[in-house]
DNA sequence: CGGTAGCGAGTTGTTCAACAATCCGACAAG
DNA sequence: CTTGTCGGATTGTTGAACAACTCGCTACCG
């Protein structure tokens, strides 16, 4: 049903345009995708804390998926580093240790920094989707949310590196992130520890507004240098 | 064999260091990764273009492997991007567009760039990487072997991204360049593409040897503007 | 008592066969 | 020339089967 055999009522031009966001909402229907999403969200919701092991056998059944397409989707988490594959031993849910730590943000520093100086001339939408993730946080620092103070965070740096307008720099940082929440994890304990960054990035992005790059950019390099080491103390 | 219970022979020392290169050898023997592999080399070689569809009972059978088994090693490439996945279409190996090379030569400046800048007090090695992959790049341009000189001078380029010091960075930069081929074979025809750049690598490496990091990134931001509007050019 | 060799249960690696869902080209009808 | 419709071919997914391997346990031996 919904099929495009319905003509030609008024003569409109917009068609193709809608067709591409609908092909690939359609298309993406895959099983194993649709199981890896649901673990992906697990594991970056805490559910699946790190070191846990997931069986073929149980994890299938409990989806209501075949070991098959169960191994497929492990496939795809284990490329995302969210799952490590042990051969003849199962997958686990990732364990990161200190060097992974200070290597998720040395290539954060690379990709962020380097987006903000790229940038010259941001488009407004892009302050705006700045803008929206830190009040995100705020809103939901006000409600004692932690979790979602923690999402919105990452949004706003996802947001950051939006400013180099590149796809596929998108997608890195995007799996960076997800990465990253395995150590917030691993360590627990500190619930709060995204708030007291709220205020710094409001004010990288005022130096953004300003169009004061360098500054931004120096901000966020000290931003994640004082991160990494909070998280890397908390890691004992 | 080769059990870890042959004990105290002689008070051997190197001995972890043997195992931890066999084991990474032995481990990672897994079907679907070694078939991986083998299409990965296929299709940076150029023997399957891009564009060519890969059915899954021909390909399992010429492999000698079962359907699942390649489904896994497909949905691997799949996410290094040297394939596409259409939904109950098949495997294509990827056809980039215009905006995939301009994505791919944005995120390189990124990466590239920004390892230059952030290296600091450079080791030894890491600049004798970098010359190794320019002498052998000049090597095989004297034999006019221009695939190896492709190859060299990509190594180059992961060198420079080497100097971050991220194992990440690195791994990104390693999928960069292997779908950047996909680009050179698309275009096909220009077998000198390469050629005129080995000098300025020489020039970038002496830039860094010298110290000077920021003319060096300087120069290697030009580098990659060139080369990409070359490479557009080429795609008519 | 310590270590070690081997057994056995359980899990993963891989293949195979089957069926449902879907795409594609061809052919017929309007 | 467009629009249904049909059938073959390919993919999506499942379940079962067997080989290969890991791990903990036990019994044996010094």
């Amino acid at each position: 049903m919904a099929s495009p055999s319905s003509p030609d009522q008024a003569g409109a031009d917009p068609w193709s345009d809608l067709l591409a966001d609908n092909r690939s909402v359609l298309d993406r229907t895959s099983t194993a995708e649709r199981v890896a999403d649901a673990l992906r969200q697990w594991i970056i919701d805490g559910r699946l804390r790190p070191g846990t092991r997931l069986s073929e056998h149980s994890a299938g059944k409990a989806l209501g998926v075949s070991r098959n397409t169960l191994r497929e989707a492990f496939r795809l988490l284990v490329h995302e580093r969210l799952l490590v594959h042990e051969f003849h031993r199962g997958v686990f849910v990732r364990v990161l240790d200190a060097d992974d730590v200070t290597d998720l943000y040395r290539t954060r520093r690379l990709l962020e920094t380097g987006a903000i100086r790229a940038a010259s001339d941001i488009p407004q939408e892009r302050l705006a989707a700045i803008s929206s993730a830190i009040a995100a946080a705020e809103e939901a620092a006000a409600e004692e949310r932690w979790l979602d103070v923690g999402t919105a965070n990452m949004r706003f740096h996802q947001a950051i590196t939006a400013l180099a307008g590149s796809p596929r720099a998108d997608e890195i940082m995007q799996q960076l992130t997800a990465e990253l929440r395995l150590a917030f994890h691993a360590t627990s304990a500190l619930r709060r520890f995204h708030e007291p960054y709220i205020e710094l990035n409001r004010h990288i992005a005022r130096l953004l507004t300003d169009g004061d790059l360098d500054a931004a950019a120096h901000a966020l390099d000290e931003y994640l240098t004082t991160a990494q080491r909070q998280l890397l103390d908390a890691f004992t």
